[in-house]
DNA sequence: GTTGCTAAGTGCGATTATCGCACATATAAG
DNA sequence: CTTATATGTGCGATAATCGCACTTAGCAAC
Protein backbone atom coordinates (compact mmCIF):
# COMPACT_ATOMS: atom_id res chain seq x y z
CA UNK A 1 0.00 0.00 0.00
CA UNK A 2 1.02 3.70 -0.13
CA UNK A 3 1.63 5.20 -3.10
CA UNK A 4 5.36 7.20 -2.70
CA UNK A 5 4.43 9.76 -4.52
CA UNK A 6 0.83 11.14 -2.40
CA UNK A 7 0.23 11.76 1.04
CA UNK A 8 -2.94 9.68 1.50
CA UNK A 9 -3.89 11.71 4.98
CA UNK A 10 -4.12 14.70 2.96
CA UNK A 11 -6.14 13.27 0.45
CA UNK A 12 -8.62 11.68 3.21
CA UNK A 13 -9.11 15.32 4.67
CA UNK A 14 -9.92 16.51 1.45
CA UNK A 15 -12.38 14.18 1.19
CA UNK A 16 -13.86 14.61 4.68
CA UNK A 17 -14.07 18.55 2.60
CA UNK A 18 -15.53 17.45 0.04
CA UNK A 19 -18.22 16.21 2.35
CA UNK A 20 -19.67 19.74 2.53
CA UNK A 21 -20.03 19.90 -1.14
CA UNK A 22 -23.10 18.37 -1.69
CA UNK A 23 -25.52 20.92 0.02
CA UNK A 24 -25.10 19.55 3.55
CA UNK A 25 -24.18 22.03 6.02
CA UNK A 26 -24.34 20.18 9.04
CA UNK A 27 -22.16 16.70 9.26
CA UNK A 28 -21.44 15.25 12.23
CA UNK A 29 -18.00 13.32 13.05
CA UNK A 30 -20.10 10.00 12.87
CA UNK A 31 -21.86 11.52 9.30
CA UNK A 32 -18.31 11.90 8.03
CA UNK A 33 -17.18 9.08 8.94
CA UNK A 34 -19.89 6.90 7.09
CA UNK A 35 -19.19 9.26 4.06
CA UNK A 36 -16.23 9.40 3.54
CA UNK A 37 -15.81 5.30 4.98
CA UNK A 38 -12.99 6.34 7.29
CA UNK A 39 -12.57 5.03 10.28
CA UNK A 40 -14.10 7.40 13.48
CA UNK A 41 -10.85 8.08 14.90
CA UNK A 42 -9.28 9.14 11.59
CA UNK A 43 -12.31 11.21 11.14
CA UNK A 44 -12.34 12.59 14.12
CA UNK A 45 -8.67 13.73 13.52
CA UNK A 46 -9.35 15.22 10.47
CA UNK A 47 -12.35 17.30 11.53
CA UNK A 48 -9.93 18.74 14.50
CA UNK A 49 -7.58 19.48 12.03
CA UNK A 50 -9.85 21.45 9.61
CA UNK A 51 -11.09 23.12 12.25
CA UNK A 52 -7.85 24.17 13.61
CA UNK A 53 -7.00 25.45 10.17
CA UNK A 54 -10.01 27.11 9.85
CA UNK A 55 -11.83 25.44 6.94
CA UNK A 56 -14.53 23.66 9.47
CA UNK A 57 -16.35 25.47 12.42
CA UNK A 58 -18.58 23.04 14.68
CA UNK A 59 -21.19 23.93 16.60
CA UNK A 60 -22.40 21.66 19.08
CA UNK A 61 -20.91 18.18 17.33
CA UNK A 62 -21.94 19.61 13.89
CA UNK A 63 -19.13 20.90 11.66
CA UNK A 64 -20.06 23.37 8.86
CA UNK A 65 -17.40 24.93 6.23
CA UNK A 66 -15.79 27.83 6.84
CA UNK A 67 -16.05 31.30 5.06
CA UNK A 68 -12.01 29.89 4.52
CA UNK A 69 -13.28 28.06 1.44
CA UNK A 70 -14.23 31.49 -0.08
CA UNK A 71 -11.13 32.89 0.87
CA UNK A 72 -9.47 29.90 -0.86
CA UNK A 73 -11.93 30.23 -3.92
CA UNK A 74 -10.88 34.42 -3.47
CA UNK A 75 -7.31 33.45 -4.77
CA UNK A 76 -9.08 31.57 -7.61
CA UNK A 77 -10.65 34.46 -8.64
CA UNK A 78 -7.56 36.79 -8.28
CA UNK A 79 -5.44 34.69 -10.23
CA UNK A 80 -8.17 35.02 -12.75
CA UNK A 81 -8.52 38.65 -12.54
CA UNK A 82 -12.63 38.15 -12.49
CA UNK A 83 -13.00 40.96 -10.44
CA UNK A 84 -10.99 43.34 -12.34
CA UNK A 85 -11.74 41.97 -16.08
CA UNK A 86 -14.45 39.67 -15.64
CA UNK A 87 -16.57 40.96 -13.28
CA UNK A 88 -17.22 44.64 -14.71
CA UNK A 89 -18.09 43.10 -18.37
CA UNK A 90 -20.94 40.61 -16.54
CA UNK A 91 -22.01 43.22 -14.97
CA UNK A 92 -22.41 45.72 -18.16
CA UNK A 93 -24.13 42.59 -20.11
CA UNK A 94 -26.63 41.72 -17.91
CA UNK A 95 -27.74 44.79 -18.42
CA UNK A 96 -28.07 44.62 -22.00
CA UNK A 97 -29.67 40.90 -21.54
CA UNK A 98 -32.08 42.24 -18.58
CA UNK A 99 -31.41 39.29 -17.33
CA UNK A 100 -28.70 36.87 -15.69
CA UNK A 101 -25.16 36.13 -17.34
CA UNK A 102 -22.43 33.80 -15.84
CA UNK A 103 -18.71 32.60 -17.07
CA UNK A 104 -18.63 28.75 -16.65
CA UNK A 105 -15.54 26.47 -17.01
CA UNK A 106 -15.45 22.68 -16.69
CA UNK A 107 -13.81 20.75 -13.62
CA UNK A 108 -14.25 17.19 -14.15
CA UNK A 109 -17.26 16.09 -15.26
CA UNK A 110 -19.34 19.83 -13.99
CA UNK A 111 -19.65 23.05 -15.10
CA UNK A 112 -18.82 25.60 -12.25
CA UNK A 113 -19.92 29.20 -12.45
CA UNK A 114 -16.65 30.75 -11.69
CA UNK A 115 -18.26 34.63 -12.26
CA UNK A 116 -22.22 35.80 -12.68
CA UNK A 117 -24.49 38.90 -12.53
CA UNK A 118 -27.79 39.44 -12.93
CA UNK A 119 -30.35 42.35 -12.90
CA UNK A 120 -32.71 42.52 -10.05
CA UNK A 121 -35.57 41.48 -12.09
CA UNK A 122 -33.88 38.55 -13.03
CA UNK A 123 -36.07 35.07 -13.15
CA UNK A 124 -32.98 33.85 -10.54
CA UNK A 125 -35.27 30.93 -9.10
CA UNK A 126 -32.63 28.52 -9.47
CA UNK A 127 -30.62 30.13 -6.85
CA UNK A 128 -27.28 29.71 -8.83
CA UNK A 129 -24.34 31.66 -7.29
CA UNK A 130 -20.30 31.46 -8.16
CA UNK A 131 -19.57 28.19 -7.35
CA UNK A 132 -22.77 26.66 -8.71
CA UNK A 133 -22.46 23.49 -10.32
CA UNK A 134 -24.48 22.16 -13.55
CA UNK A 135 -24.41 18.68 -15.49
CA UNK A 136 -22.43 18.57 -18.55
CA UNK A 137 -24.46 16.79 -20.83
CA UNK A 138 -27.59 18.10 -20.08
CA UNK A 139 -27.20 22.31 -20.03
CA UNK A 140 -26.31 24.89 -22.36
CA UNK A 141 -23.40 25.71 -20.93
CA UNK A 142 -22.14 21.85 -20.17
CA UNK A 143 -22.76 20.95 -23.88
CA UNK A 144 -20.73 24.13 -25.02
CA UNK A 145 -17.57 23.10 -22.34
CA UNK A 146 -17.50 20.11 -23.48
CA UNK A 147 -17.82 20.84 -27.35
CA UNK A 148 -15.22 23.01 -26.88
CA UNK A 149 -12.43 20.49 -25.57
CA UNK A 150 -10.35 18.03 -28.33
CA UNK A 151 -11.89 15.34 -29.63
CA UNK A 152 -10.57 12.59 -27.29
CA UNK A 153 -11.21 14.41 -23.98
CA UNK A 154 -15.04 15.18 -25.49
CA UNK A 155 -15.63 11.41 -26.28
CA UNK A 156 -14.10 10.69 -22.51
CA UNK A 157 -16.32 13.09 -21.11
CA UNK A 158 -19.56 12.36 -22.86
CA UNK A 159 -19.21 8.24 -22.13
CA UNK A 160 -18.25 8.99 -18.41
CA UNK A 161 -21.09 11.61 -17.72
CA UNK A 162 -24.29 10.39 -15.61
CA UNK A 163 -27.19 10.40 -17.85
CA UNK A 164 -29.90 11.82 -15.22
CA UNK A 165 -33.22 12.19 -15.86
CA UNK A 166 -34.21 15.53 -14.23
CA UNK A 167 -37.58 15.82 -15.58
CA UNK A 168 -39.68 14.39 -18.43
CA UNK A 169 -38.33 16.45 -21.27
CA UNK A 170 -34.58 15.01 -20.23
CA UNK A 171 -32.69 13.89 -23.21
CA UNK A 172 -31.46 10.80 -21.90
CA UNK A 173 -30.16 9.15 -25.67
CA UNK A 174 -26.47 9.49 -25.76
CA UNK A 175 -26.18 9.57 -29.60
CA UNK A 176 -28.78 12.18 -29.29
CA UNK A 177 -26.25 14.22 -26.56
CA UNK A 178 -23.61 13.51 -28.71
CA UNK A 179 -24.94 15.54 -32.08
CA UNK A 180 -26.29 18.37 -29.82
CA UNK A 181 -22.71 18.56 -28.85
CA UNK A 182 -21.35 18.64 -32.23
CA UNK A 183 -23.45 20.90 -33.36
CA UNK A 184 -22.67 23.24 -30.47
CA UNK A 185 -19.15 22.66 -31.36
CA UNK A 186 -19.77 23.76 -35.06
CA UNK A 187 -22.15 26.88 -34.34
CA UNK A 188 -19.50 28.39 -31.11
CA UNK A 189 -22.75 27.73 -29.15
CA UNK A 190 -24.90 25.51 -27.80
CA UNK A 191 -28.82 25.77 -26.44
CA UNK A 192 -31.03 23.73 -24.48
CA UNK A 193 -34.49 24.27 -23.43
CA UNK A 194 -36.30 22.40 -20.26
CA UNK A 195 -33.90 19.39 -20.36
CA UNK A 196 -32.86 20.33 -17.26
CA UNK A 197 -34.97 22.22 -15.17
CA UNK A 198 -38.71 22.97 -16.84
CA UNK A 199 -39.62 26.20 -18.13
CA UNK A 200 -36.01 27.01 -18.51
CA UNK A 201 -33.97 27.87 -21.71
CA UNK A 202 -29.91 27.85 -21.58
CA UNK A 203 -27.76 30.06 -24.00
CA UNK A 204 -24.09 28.87 -23.92
CA UNK A 205 -21.35 30.85 -26.20
CA UNK A 206 -17.49 29.82 -26.29
CA UNK A 207 -14.79 32.78 -25.84
CA UNK A 208 -12.94 32.13 -28.50
CA UNK A 209 -9.26 32.66 -28.25
CA UNK A 210 -8.75 32.88 -24.93
CA UNK A 211 -5.71 31.11 -22.90
CA UNK A 212 -5.65 28.49 -20.40
CA UNK A 213 -8.70 26.16 -20.18
CA UNK A 214 -12.17 26.71 -22.06
CA UNK A 215 -14.64 29.09 -20.66
CA UNK A 216 -18.45 29.90 -21.74
CA UNK A 217 -20.43 32.56 -21.16
CA UNK A 218 -23.70 31.91 -20.12
CA UNK A 219 -27.56 33.22 -20.05
CA UNK A 220 -30.77 31.47 -18.74
CA UNK A 221 -34.04 32.71 -18.79
CA UNK A 222 -37.77 31.30 -18.84
CA UNK A 223 -39.50 29.86 -22.08
CA UNK A 224 -41.70 32.63 -22.11
CA UNK A 225 -39.30 34.87 -22.06
CA UNK A 226 -37.54 33.17 -25.30
CA UNK A 227 -40.83 33.26 -27.43
CA UNK A 228 -40.80 36.38 -29.08
CA UNK A 229 -39.16 35.94 -32.58
CA UNK A 230 -35.40 36.58 -32.85
CA UNK A 231 -35.47 36.44 -29.38
CA UNK A 232 -32.51 33.30 -29.50
CA UNK A 233 -30.51 35.96 -32.06
CA UNK A 234 -30.75 38.56 -30.11
CA UNK A 235 -29.25 36.90 -26.74
CA UNK A 236 -26.52 35.51 -29.01
CA UNK A 237 -25.35 39.12 -30.41
CA UNK A 238 -25.49 40.04 -26.92
CA UNK A 239 -23.50 37.06 -25.34
CA UNK A 240 -21.09 36.63 -28.29
CA UNK A 241 -19.92 40.54 -27.72
CA UNK A 242 -19.40 39.90 -23.95
CA UNK A 243 -17.33 36.98 -25.32
CA UNK A 244 -15.30 39.14 -27.10
CA UNK A 245 -14.72 41.48 -24.08
CA UNK A 246 -13.33 38.45 -22.30
CA UNK A 247 -11.30 37.18 -24.90
CA UNK A 248 -7.99 38.13 -23.20
CA UNK B 1 6.07 15.89 18.81
CA UNK B 2 2.49 15.25 17.08
CA UNK B 3 -0.72 15.75 18.83
CA UNK B 4 -2.72 12.52 19.03
CA UNK B 5 -5.69 15.50 18.20
CA UNK B 6 -4.52 16.36 14.60
CA UNK B 7 -3.37 15.04 11.41
CA UNK B 8 0.08 16.80 10.68
CA UNK B 9 -0.18 16.26 7.00
CA UNK B 10 -3.50 17.49 6.13
CA UNK B 11 -2.31 20.76 7.83
CA UNK B 12 0.47 20.69 6.26
CA UNK B 13 -1.37 20.47 2.70
CA UNK B 14 -3.52 22.65 3.29
CA UNK B 15 -0.47 25.10 3.88
CA UNK B 16 0.45 24.62 0.92
CA UNK B 17 -3.33 25.51 -0.61
CA UNK B 18 -3.02 28.56 1.21
CA UNK B 19 0.39 29.68 -0.27
CA UNK B 20 -2.15 30.60 -3.18
CA UNK B 21 -4.22 32.50 -1.58
CA UNK B 22 -2.09 35.84 -1.42
CA UNK B 23 -2.59 36.52 -5.71
CA UNK B 24 0.36 33.96 -6.56
CA UNK B 25 -0.66 32.16 -9.33
CA UNK B 26 1.90 30.17 -10.97
CA UNK B 27 4.38 28.53 -8.14
CA UNK B 28 6.83 26.39 -8.82
CA UNK B 29 7.25 23.20 -6.32
CA UNK B 30 10.75 24.91 -5.17
CA UNK B 31 8.32 28.14 -4.24
CA UNK B 32 5.86 26.16 -2.46
CA UNK B 33 8.84 24.37 -0.41
CA UNK B 34 10.09 28.04 0.23
CA UNK B 35 6.76 29.43 1.55
CA UNK B 36 5.70 27.03 3.47
CA UNK B 37 9.15 25.67 4.96
CA UNK B 38 8.43 22.07 4.00
CA UNK B 39 11.53 19.76 2.81
CA UNK B 40 11.06 19.72 -0.82
CA UNK B 41 10.33 16.19 -1.45
CA UNK B 42 7.51 16.31 0.74
CA UNK B 43 6.19 19.79 -0.78
CA UNK B 44 6.20 17.42 -3.68
CA UNK B 45 4.02 14.83 -2.20
CA UNK B 46 1.56 17.08 -0.82
CA UNK B 47 1.62 18.84 -4.46
CA UNK B 48 1.25 15.88 -6.09
CA UNK B 49 -1.91 14.76 -4.13
CA UNK B 50 -3.13 18.01 -4.62
CA UNK B 51 -3.45 17.89 -7.80
CA UNK B 52 -4.79 14.13 -7.99
CA UNK B 53 -7.40 15.22 -5.76
CA UNK B 54 -8.37 18.06 -8.25
CA UNK B 55 -7.75 20.81 -6.30
CA UNK B 56 -4.24 22.57 -8.00
CA UNK B 57 -3.50 22.33 -12.34
CA UNK B 58 0.15 22.47 -12.94
CA UNK B 59 1.27 23.44 -16.55
CA UNK B 60 4.77 22.81 -16.95
CA UNK B 61 6.54 23.22 -13.53
CA UNK B 62 4.08 25.46 -12.07
CA UNK B 63 0.99 25.02 -10.08
CA UNK B 64 -2.36 26.90 -9.87
CA UNK B 65 -5.90 26.45 -8.03
CA UNK B 66 -8.08 24.93 -10.02
CA UNK B 67 -11.78 25.36 -10.69
CA UNK B 68 -12.07 23.26 -7.69
CA UNK B 69 -11.89 25.33 -4.62
CA UNK B 70 -14.65 27.44 -5.95
CA UNK B 71 -16.82 24.21 -6.24
CA UNK B 72 -15.91 23.99 -2.87
CA UNK B 73 -16.79 27.75 -1.82
CA UNK B 74 -19.88 26.63 -3.64
CA UNK B 75 -20.64 24.07 -0.36
CA UNK B 76 -20.62 27.14 1.78
CA UNK B 77 -22.58 29.42 -0.71
CA UNK B 78 -25.38 26.69 -0.56
CA UNK B 79 -25.24 26.05 3.44
CA UNK B 80 -25.76 30.14 3.55
CA UNK B 81 -28.83 30.14 0.76
CA UNK B 82 -26.80 32.66 -0.57
CA UNK B 83 -27.81 31.69 -4.33
CA UNK B 84 -31.30 31.84 -3.22
CA UNK B 85 -32.06 34.13 -0.44
CA UNK B 86 -29.33 36.70 -0.59
CA UNK B 87 -28.08 37.52 -4.25
CA UNK B 88 -31.81 38.62 -5.44
CA UNK B 89 -31.70 41.26 -2.89
CA UNK B 90 -28.25 42.31 -3.31
CA UNK B 91 -29.27 42.83 -7.10
CA UNK B 92 -32.35 44.81 -5.83
CA UNK B 93 -30.48 46.84 -4.19
CA UNK B 94 -27.12 47.25 -6.11
CA UNK B 95 -29.49 49.32 -8.67
CA UNK B 96 -31.21 50.68 -6.40
CA UNK B 97 -27.89 52.35 -5.28
CA UNK B 98 -26.59 52.60 -8.32
CA UNK B 99 -23.03 51.16 -7.69
CA UNK B 100 -22.29 48.06 -5.59
CA UNK B 101 -23.06 46.44 -2.41
CA UNK B 102 -21.88 43.22 -0.72
CA UNK B 103 -22.63 40.90 1.83
CA UNK B 104 -18.80 40.45 4.02
CA UNK B 105 -18.43 37.98 7.16
CA UNK B 106 -14.94 37.45 9.47
CA UNK B 107 -12.81 34.63 9.11
CA UNK B 108 -9.98 35.03 11.44
CA UNK B 109 -8.16 38.39 10.95
CA UNK B 110 -9.90 39.61 7.88
CA UNK B 111 -13.87 40.70 6.68
CA UNK B 112 -14.06 38.31 3.31
CA UNK B 113 -16.77 39.17 0.56
CA UNK B 114 -19.24 36.11 0.30
CA UNK B 115 -21.48 37.87 -2.06
CA UNK B 116 -21.60 40.91 -4.07
CA UNK B 117 -23.76 42.53 -6.58
CA UNK B 118 -22.79 45.56 -9.11
CA UNK B 119 -24.41 47.68 -11.61
CA UNK B 120 -22.62 48.28 -14.86
CA UNK B 121 -21.34 52.14 -13.80
CA UNK B 122 -20.46 51.37 -10.45
CA UNK B 123 -16.59 52.51 -10.46
CA UNK B 124 -15.38 48.96 -9.64
CA UNK B 125 -11.53 49.94 -10.19
CA UNK B 126 -10.47 48.08 -6.96
CA UNK B 127 -11.72 44.76 -8.45
CA UNK B 128 -13.63 43.16 -5.19
CA UNK B 129 -15.20 39.80 -5.89
CA UNK B 130 -16.17 36.93 -3.92
CA UNK B 131 -13.68 35.56 -2.02
CA UNK B 132 -11.80 39.17 -1.84
CA UNK B 133 -10.96 40.06 1.65
CA UNK B 134 -10.40 43.07 3.80
CA UNK B 135 -8.51 44.22 6.34
CA UNK B 136 -10.68 44.80 9.69
CA UNK B 137 -9.31 47.61 11.30
CA UNK B 138 -9.25 50.38 8.15
CA UNK B 139 -12.39 49.48 6.68
CA UNK B 140 -16.00 50.32 7.32
CA UNK B 141 -16.99 46.44 6.76
CA UNK B 142 -13.94 45.45 8.64
CA UNK B 143 -14.63 47.54 11.97
CA UNK B 144 -18.48 46.90 11.75
CA UNK B 145 -17.55 43.33 11.79
CA UNK B 146 -15.25 43.65 15.20
CA UNK B 147 -18.20 46.39 16.47
CA UNK B 148 -20.91 43.56 16.39
CA UNK B 149 -18.38 40.73 18.42
CA UNK B 150 -18.87 40.28 22.08
CA UNK B 151 -16.24 42.79 24.18
CA UNK B 152 -13.34 39.67 24.57
CA UNK B 153 -13.56 39.26 21.09
CA UNK B 154 -13.11 42.63 19.89
CA UNK B 155 -10.60 42.96 22.52
CA UNK B 156 -8.24 40.35 20.78
CA UNK B 157 -9.30 41.32 17.48
CA UNK B 158 -8.22 44.90 17.65
CA UNK B 159 -5.18 44.03 19.74
CA UNK B 160 -3.76 41.37 16.95
CA UNK B 161 -4.93 42.73 13.44
CA UNK B 162 -1.83 43.99 12.00
CA UNK B 163 -1.75 47.72 12.01
CA UNK B 164 -0.32 48.96 8.76
CA UNK B 165 -0.26 52.18 6.54
CA UNK B 166 -1.87 51.71 3.78
CA UNK B 167 -1.66 55.57 2.51
CA UNK B 168 -0.93 59.22 4.15
CA UNK B 169 -4.77 59.26 5.34
CA UNK B 170 -4.90 55.27 7.10
CA UNK B 171 -5.09 55.80 10.87
CA UNK B 172 -2.29 53.97 12.50
CA UNK B 173 -3.69 55.41 16.05
CA UNK B 174 -5.09 52.06 17.70
CA UNK B 175 -6.68 54.12 19.91
CA UNK B 176 -8.52 56.08 17.80
CA UNK B 177 -9.61 52.98 15.62
CA UNK B 178 -10.35 51.15 18.48
CA UNK B 179 -12.89 54.61 19.09
CA UNK B 180 -14.27 54.28 15.76
CA UNK B 181 -15.06 50.63 16.40
CA UNK B 182 -16.92 51.70 19.73
CA UNK B 183 -19.24 54.46 17.38
CA UNK B 184 -20.19 51.58 14.79
CA UNK B 185 -20.97 49.24 17.77
CA UNK B 186 -23.35 52.10 19.23
CA UNK B 187 -24.32 53.59 15.64
CA UNK B 188 -25.11 50.29 13.80
CA UNK B 189 -22.94 51.21 10.98
CA UNK B 190 -19.52 51.81 10.37
CA UNK B 191 -18.22 54.62 7.92
CA UNK B 192 -14.21 55.33 6.30
CA UNK B 193 -13.16 57.90 4.10
CA UNK B 194 -9.71 57.35 2.44
CA UNK B 195 -8.44 55.25 5.24
CA UNK B 196 -7.62 52.14 2.66
CA UNK B 197 -7.83 53.32 -0.77
CA UNK B 198 -7.42 57.00 -1.65
CA UNK B 199 -10.47 58.27 -2.98
CA UNK B 200 -12.87 55.82 -1.76
CA UNK B 201 -15.65 55.95 0.94
CA UNK B 202 -16.64 52.50 2.20
CA UNK B 203 -19.83 52.62 4.31
CA UNK B 204 -21.16 49.03 6.53
CA UNK B 205 -24.17 48.32 8.38
CA UNK B 206 -24.64 45.66 10.68
CA UNK B 207 -27.53 42.81 9.61
CA UNK B 208 -28.87 42.50 13.07
CA UNK B 209 -31.25 39.77 14.42
CA UNK B 210 -29.09 37.60 11.85
CA UNK B 211 -28.53 33.74 13.48
CA UNK B 212 -25.17 32.32 13.05
CA UNK B 213 -21.94 34.59 12.66
CA UNK B 214 -22.16 38.60 12.40
CA UNK B 215 -22.79 39.77 9.02
CA UNK B 216 -21.96 42.99 7.33
CA UNK B 217 -23.74 44.80 4.14
CA UNK B 218 -21.49 47.49 3.06
CA UNK B 219 -20.87 49.67 -0.51
CA UNK B 220 -18.28 51.81 -1.57
CA UNK B 221 -17.85 55.01 -3.98
CA UNK B 222 -15.41 57.48 -4.84
CA UNK B 223 -15.21 60.46 -2.61
CA UNK B 224 -16.89 62.71 -4.98
CA UNK B 225 -19.81 60.59 -4.95
CA UNK B 226 -20.08 61.45 -1.12
CA UNK B 227 -19.69 64.99 -1.97
CA UNK B 228 -23.75 65.60 -2.38
CA UNK B 229 -25.56 66.58 1.04
CA UNK B 230 -27.58 63.79 2.35
CA UNK B 231 -25.47 61.31 0.54
CA UNK B 232 -24.37 59.34 3.50
CA UNK B 233 -27.93 59.24 4.79
CA UNK B 234 -29.39 57.54 1.63
CA UNK B 235 -26.70 55.31 1.46
CA UNK B 236 -27.09 54.29 4.88
CA UNK B 237 -31.21 53.87 4.48
CA UNK B 238 -30.87 52.01 1.63
CA UNK B 239 -28.41 49.46 2.89
CA UNK B 240 -30.30 49.40 6.29
CA UNK B 241 -33.54 48.29 4.16
CA UNK B 242 -31.31 45.76 2.16
CA UNK B 243 -30.17 44.27 6.00
CA UNK B 244 -33.61 44.05 6.92
CA UNK B 245 -34.74 41.81 4.14
CA UNK B 246 -31.73 39.80 5.05
CA UNK B 247 -32.06 39.08 8.69
CA UNK B 248 -33.75 35.89 8.15
C1' DG C 1 -35.77 4.37 37.10
C1' DT C 2 -34.04 1.02 32.78
C1' DT C 3 -33.09 0.01 28.27
C1' DG C 4 -31.57 1.12 23.73
C1' DC C 5 -29.48 4.05 20.41
C1' DT C 6 -26.21 7.21 18.63
C1' DA C 7 -22.29 10.28 19.02
C1' DA C 8 -17.99 11.75 21.04
C1' DG C 9 -13.76 10.99 23.30
C1' DT C 10 -9.57 8.00 24.78
C1' DG C 11 -5.71 4.63 24.99
C1' DC C 12 -2.48 1.90 22.89
C1' DG C 13 0.16 -1.53 20.20
C1' DA C 14 1.25 -2.73 15.37
C1' DT C 15 1.92 -0.99 11.19
C1' DT C 16 3.36 1.87 7.74
C1' DA C 17 3.40 6.26 5.90
C1' DT C 18 6.14 10.19 6.48
C1' DC C 19 10.36 12.48 6.86
C1' DG C 20 14.61 14.27 5.37
C1' DC C 21 18.70 13.75 3.41
C1' DA C 22 21.64 12.56 -0.49
C1' DC C 23 22.16 11.67 -5.10
C1' DA C 24 20.65 11.90 -9.97
C1' DT C 25 18.64 14.23 -13.86
C1' DA C 26 16.93 18.09 -16.62
C1' DT C 27 16.75 22.58 -18.56
C1' DA C 28 18.14 27.23 -19.17
C1' DA C 29 21.46 30.97 -18.87
C1' DG C 30 25.98 32.93 -19.02
C1' DC D 1 31.54 24.07 -19.92
C1' DT D 2 30.00 25.90 -15.79
C1' DT D 3 26.52 27.58 -12.80
C1' DA D 4 22.05 27.85 -11.11
C1' DT D 5 17.54 26.27 -10.45
C1' DA D 6 14.01 22.75 -10.56
C1' DT D 7 12.25 18.13 -10.63
C1' DG D 8 12.71 13.26 -9.74
C1' DT D 9 14.29 9.11 -6.86
C1' DG D 10 15.99 5.86 -3.18
C1' DC D 11 16.10 4.48 1.34
C1' DG D 12 16.67 3.88 6.37
C1' DA D 13 15.09 5.80 10.86
C1' DT D 14 11.52 7.80 13.01
C1' DA D 15 7.29 9.06 14.28
C1' DA D 16 2.66 9.56 12.79
C1' DT D 17 -1.21 7.01 11.37
C1' DC D 18 -4.32 3.33 11.82
C1' DG D 19 -7.90 0.71 13.78
C1' DC D 20 -9.85 -1.51 17.38
C1' DA D 21 -11.88 -1.68 21.86
C1' DC D 22 -13.47 0.62 25.75
C1' DT D 23 -15.57 4.62 28.07
C1' DT D 24 -18.46 8.58 28.53
C1' DA D 25 -22.35 11.41 27.37
C1' DG D 26 -26.89 12.83 25.68
C1' DC D 27 -31.47 11.65 24.29
C1' DA D 28 -35.87 9.08 23.65
C1' DA D 29 -39.02 5.52 24.61
C1' DC D 30 -41.02 2.73 27.83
Amino acid sequence: MSDRNTASTLAKGLAVLECFETAHSNLTMADIARLTGLDRAIARRLCLTLESSGYLTRQGKAFALSPKVVVLAGGYMNAQDIGRSVQPVLNTFAEELEGEIALAVRHKLQAVYVARSAVAKARSSLGFSVGSTLPLLHTSVGRMLVAMEPDDTRRFLIENSPVVKYNENTDLDQTSLQAKIDVAAAQGYAFSVNEFELGAVGVGVAIPGKSGPPAVLATSATVNQFDRDGELDRTLDTLRRAAMRLRA
